[in-house]
DNA sequence: TTGTACGCGTTATCAA
DNA sequence: TTGATAACGCGTACAA
């Protein structure tokens, strides 16, 4: 691989000229200018981008740190920043934290270890405390689907009460008044908020809240499952149902077809989120829309304004979810 | 950011002393060593990944490149591709190819310009020429799902006909004579391998083949979609359906219930891949695995021994694909 | 077992 | 508008 100097040499011109005409940071002669593309053309020149990193000390890569790299949810995400950087000749390098606090800490250490010039973290199991610590050394980084205060100028989240306020008002509309919900781990905290969208809602409606008819599930298919084999082992009638994510949602959906229920006749289901085989199942899920790519574009938007000095206008801090209105769920009267 | 100047003079030893004792490239006495260790952490000492890239001509980044990072498909193999790296301080940096030979040349020189040690390709519209000169050019890469002769150290690939031919076989077994098929767009050569699985099938079995019964469609939900009504719009009776990949497959479920059939008695349906939303789908979908997972640990592998120079056994170049039984599939007679 | 000195390919600061 | 030349932080022959 040929190098500046070679450019240089080629060219007839100084070693910092060429570096000039690759990086406009100065004016320079038409003639030379050409006299230097022609050199680098010839020799198939591409400036190392190790090297530029090092005399720069800039890397030109975005760190990323997301709970799981498999699941459905993060593509999309992952997809839009990606494009976002490479557009700008930057590169994302990913790392999966798997909700671990332990791992969490590793990955970002790790990224930080690959000096990238900024980190986009989605992480939820490292304290606050940890976070601010991180940002007081210096670290540049957006903190997504998380509050913390102080830090707030560089959080980017979901209104997730304001979900699952959705979720059940959708439901009580309908004209539906017994229903059950099957929330997330509660030590998360979009759970929390989720779920307290749903009372929201209720209380709105002036239908009284049963804690009989709350499940506490995992966010995992089988917590939609046990999830409503728990409601019907109860003697309580309920007509809906609304899980703080598709994945229960899903699971939900399967166990009642399994339990002879006709959906969405016997049964209304509203997930939250929106992932991609939401419009897989049978009938094909209501849900809550997770604007993850909108929100993963902001954050992008957030490290060149912040990190590269681009000039970008408003970074927007918080995005409203939205209803999708699909087939699992039934008017009654 | 100490570096590793700072760590030598507050140990009291040579520059070079340090570097041995992090990279454990020559024996250090052990007083010595101790020093040295209590001064990095002392400093918080870290070394400066960019700089020990430059100077050992190596970026410890690996550049991956599949069609698409947004569907399910790929998040698998990235997923333990990831893994497999960072277990041994290696990074990945993810670039997607969209299926366009544009965008896969872009990317390959995108991924090149960063100094990646090595690529895993997962690429379908690049040329074999292409492949090939870049291989002159002294690249060192893998190519997943793709076969290209002179390169076929570097190919780990699915033994598609085999799939195609399990599927069909299937559906032969449980007495299914009348089965159309979905095919993927031909110039894919996982496409034409998998039909000519099918067609393998049906010989072995005695069934005549009729090409009426074939369609071919784009790999999308709505080519299973269209591929349905196409089928009864002839009037040729079918009771079982061929798809040759899930996405497809579940566009043709959810047709059929449009259309008012019952699954799967009165239509037998079979997907390949394997996608993590198969069994999301009703009734849950039979279908053909793609161990994209362990392909994905073949090609990180491959890095491993032939860049990195680690002692791996051997590499399997084929894999072979198996039948997973769920519940769209019915036995007549 | 340890230290010296040079090289890796750029950027950036001076002068000219 | 251009050219020397010193960083950047580390790896590694070569010497000791």
């Amino acid at each position: 691989m040929a190098t500046i100097y070679e450019v240089s040499k080629l060219a007839g011109v100084s070693l910092a000229t060429v570096s000039r005409v690759i990086n406009k940071t100065a004016p320079v002669r038409e003639a030379t200018r050409e006299k230097v593309e022609a050199a680098m053309k010839e020799l198939g020149y591409r400036p190392n981008s190790v090297a530029q990193s090092l005399a720069s000390n800039r890397s030109n890569s975005i760190g990323i740190l997301v709970p799981e790299l498999g699941g459905p949810f993060y593509a999309e995400l992952l997809s839009r920043i990606e494009n976002e950087f490479r557009r700008v000749g930057k590169h994302v390098i990913i790392a999966a934290g798997h909700s671990d606090e332990e791992l969490e800490r590793e990955s970002i250490e790790f990224l930080r270890s690959r000096n990238c010039d900024a980190l986009i973290l989605h992480v939820e199991a490292v304290s606050d405390d940890y976070l601010r610590g991180l940002a007081d050394a210096g670290c540049a980084f957006v903190l997504m689907n998380r509050l913390v205060e102080q830090l707030a100028d560089r959080c980017i989240n979901l209104d997730n009460l304001l979900g699952g306020y959705l979720a059940t008002k959708h439901l009580l509309e309908l004209g539906h008044r017994a229903i059950a919900y099957v929330s997330g781990p509660m030590w998360k905290r979009d759970a929390q908020e989720r779920y307290q969208g749903h009372q929201r809602a209720l209380q709105e409606f002036g239908v009284p809240f049963d804690s009989n008819l709350v499940f506490e599930g995992d966010y995992q298919e089988t917590g939609g499952v046990k999830a409503l084999q728990y409601f019907r082992s109860l003697d309580k009638p309920f007509t809906a149902l609304v899980c703080a994510n598709d994945e229960m949602a899903s699971g939900a959906i399967t166990t009642a077809h399994d339990l002879g229920m006709d959906l969405p006749s016997q049964l209304s289901v509203v997930g939250f989120d929106n992932v991609n085989f939401a419009h897989y199942t049978y009938p094909k899920l209501t849900t809550i829309d997770y604007p993850l790519g909108e929100i993963g574009h902001m954050a992008a938007q957030w490290v060149l304004k912040n990190v590269y000095q681009q000039p970008i206008k408003d970074i927007r801090a918080v995005f409203a979810p939205q209803l999708v209105i699909r087939d699992s769920t039934y008017r009654i009267n």
